[in-house]
RNA sequence: GGGGGAGUAGCUCAGCUGGUUAGAGCGCCGGCCUGUCACGCCGGAGGUCGCGGGUUCGAGCCCCGUCUCUCUCGCCA
């Protein structure tokens, strides 16, 4: 007999009946008759009843038992009498009964329980994640991740993708999100930083020949955390291509992260051609550019009509004159909502920073729709009209308005519309819908700075190349640069590189950095450029968020073994600690703390 | 860094208009119980009502300050 165990707490079934056993495992739970003693064995694999009666030597010791203990028990194993099985259980015909128990690991009492589904505040969750792991949900959302990210490598490999490891130690990179700095001892004031991506990384891979590139790659961003992004560090499926244009990358990737849902997604629809929606279109329609297409509402221009002479509602028309714009929302059926639904929703506009929603509700009239509410009477009936058709609109429902510059109003729109979604139930659930936000934008005009910024990345192609890096107004140019949504979740980003040093100059140039600046901060790759550089591209999905997608979670740490707080700090660990006088002065870093306040 | 919400037993929460000794469920400890699987029954321990100040005859409750947690925005090429 192994010293431990012969079978795992999962593995008996009636066949076994009449066997002599040894499991070990921790005591789920225990039930107490005096004189039947029942204690549930559990495993990574499962659970199995074991019986103890005053017949048997073990039961003074079997009294003793708690919640969590590890034990060792041998017993024989026997069908359940009749009535008695439990037929939710995988083991629940059968049951061990314990000769013998052996402690081999006793717990204390413990600050949250592993039996049950009870909720715990999350600083105990994580001070005791080890606990919280074994619990079933955490312990199956863990398992599932791993098998996602099986399914992802054999995918990617079967394509023909190669796996690298890149370094972890590298050096900050300009542009992007904080770096962590890590300090080297044998230079002194100079520092590593933790890659925020293999970027540069994956694509030297393609200069120097490899042609494809995976990796399951850590990330690491210095950034304050959400509820869909990890503090510190983070997983991507981080893949680069040569010699390939933007449809050899969709062909390549979409058939993955298809597959992966469909695989893991418990038989949810998905997508399966994923639509291509221009950036542009993504923020008129949706007004986000990682839109939640379960949701049916579509956004609508309807500036020029409420910039008509015959229109007099001044709260829109002053901010029109001014350059804004109007988004119309539709709230299919919300006729029927009482008042409260209306002033709640401006409320929450105002506490986003808005001015407010305007609102129109319309109700049935002998000739069409008649709009109702405190805006209506500043639209004539042929706008009412035109605003009917143009937000597909019919009697019984409504249509909310947002007013602002561009982006402000394309943006609240946005929030909006997911917000009017869920109240009303709209959208779908149980679907996972799919698709690519192409033709981002290469730069975008940063008011704080007044200049030019690279909106996306920069080392994207401009579509158009350097000519159009010349000659166009670089707010119009577009990049091949693309994402995937899915349910209002970007998942993966990417683009076709800019392989040619002088374009990449020009580019970098456009957001005002000289080739100098190129040179010593991109020197590695600007100089591989110089030696034969292949067209390529690639993209990175973010692992993490599709196991959340997946686990039908709604937070990232439900998904991740040790994640950190919000604060950026490991609980189990005590990370991040102080550092001793001795490697402060190995590393020549002398502390400035704040003024404690 | 800004905004919203919340801090009462180990955990989840109740506590009325400011009024006697601050309660319940779960957990924990003890007792009883031979077929449970959220076992049941009886009993017990466990509280600086986040902290500091104020108003009041009287504060868990009202006011001011402060700390912590949490969501959110900024941030995230």
């Amino acid at each position: 007999m192994h010293r431990y165990r012969s079978h795992t707490c999962g593995d008996l079934r009636e066949t076994q009946a009449d066997e002599t056993i040894r499991l070990s495992g921790w005591c789920h739970r225990i039930r107490d008759h005096g004189g039947v003693l029942f204690i549930d064995l559990r495993d990574h694999y499962g659970m199995t009843q074991c019986v103890v009666d005053p017949d048997s030597a073990a039961f003074p010791l079997a009294e003793k038992l708690r919640s969590e203990w590890v034990v060792k028990i041998d017993g024989l194993v026997r069908k359940r009498p009749a009535g008695t099985e439990n037929p939710e259980m995988p083991t629940g015909l059968i049951e061990v009964y314990v000769t013998e128990i052996e402690v081999l690991g006793p717990a204390a009492e413990l600050p949250m329980p592993v039996f049950g589904d009870v909720d715990y505040p999350e600083d105990i969750r994580l001070k005791y994640r080890f606990l919280d792991l074994r619990r079933e949900k955490l312990h199956k959302n863990i398992m599932l991740r791993g098998k996602v990210v099986d399914s992802l490598r054999r995918r990617m490999k079967e394509q023909g993708f190669f796996e690298f490891q890149t370094p972890i130690l590298t050096a900050s990179s300009p542009e992007g999100a904080r770096d962590f700095l890590v300090p080297s001892r044998i230079h002194p004031g100079k520092f590593y930083a933790l890659p925020q991506a293999p970027q540069q990384y994956k694509q030297l891979l393609m200069m120097a020949g490899f042609d494809r590139y995976f990796q399951i790659a850590p990330c690491f961003r210095d950034e304050d955390p959400r509820a869909d992004r990890l503090p510190g560090e983070f997983y991507q499926l981080d893949i680069e291509m040569s010699f390939v244009t933007q449809e050899d990358i969709f062909a390549a990737m979409e058939p993955v992260i298809r597959g992966a849902f469909e695989e893991f997604g418990n038989g949810q629809p998905v997508t399966q051609v994923f639509p291509r929606i221009p950036y542009a279109e993504a923020m008129l329609k949706y007004g986000s550019d990682k839109p939640d297409l379960r949701n049916p509402l579509v956004i609508a221009d309807v500036t020029d009509l409420f910039g008509r002479d015959d229109v007099t509602f001044n709260a829109f028309k002053n901010v029109i004159k001014k350059g804004g714009v109007v988004r119309a929302i539709p709230a299919t059926g919300a006729a029927a909502q009482p008042r409260s639904f209306f002033d709640k929703l401006n409320d929450w506009a105002k506490s986003e920073g808005a001015a407010g929603l305007g609102y129109v509700i319309f109700e049935g009239g002998d000739n069409g729709p008649v709009g109702k509410g405190p805006i209506a009477k500043f639209l004539p009936a042929d706008v009412q009209a035109a605003i009917i058709a143009r937000a597909d609109l019919k009697a019984g429902d409504a249509v909310f308005f947002a007013c602002d510059i561009e982006e402000k109003a394309a943006k609240l729109a946005g929030a909006a519309r997911l917000r009017i979604g869920h109240e009303l139930g709209l959208s779908k659930t149980g679907v996972f819908e799919l698709c690519w936000i192409v033709d981002f934008p290469m730069y975008e005009w940063n008011e704080d700075d007044k200049k030019v910024d690279f909106s996306h990345n920069p080392f994207s192609m401009p579509q158009g190349g350097l000519e159009a890096l010349q000659q166009q107004d670089p707010l119009t140019i577009k990049a091949f640069q693309y994402d995937i949504a899915c349910n209002g979740y970007e998942i993966a980003s990417g683009g076709i590189r800019n392989h040619r040093p002088e374009a990449m100059v020009k580019a970098f140039e456009i957001a005002g950095y000289g080739e100098e600046t190129v040179v010593e901060r991109f020197g590695g790759m600007y100089r591989a450029f110089q030696y034969g550089a292949p067209p390529h591209g690639g993209m990175a999905a973010g692992i993490d968020r599709i196991i959340m997608l997946l686990a039908g979670v709604q937070n990232l740490r439900e998904i991740s073994l040790f994640p950190m707080n919000q604060k950026a700090e490991d609980l189990l660990m005590g990370a991040p600690s102080e550092a001793t006088t001795k490697q402060l002065r190995e590393l020549h870093i002398r502390l400035n703390l704040p003024e404690p306040k």
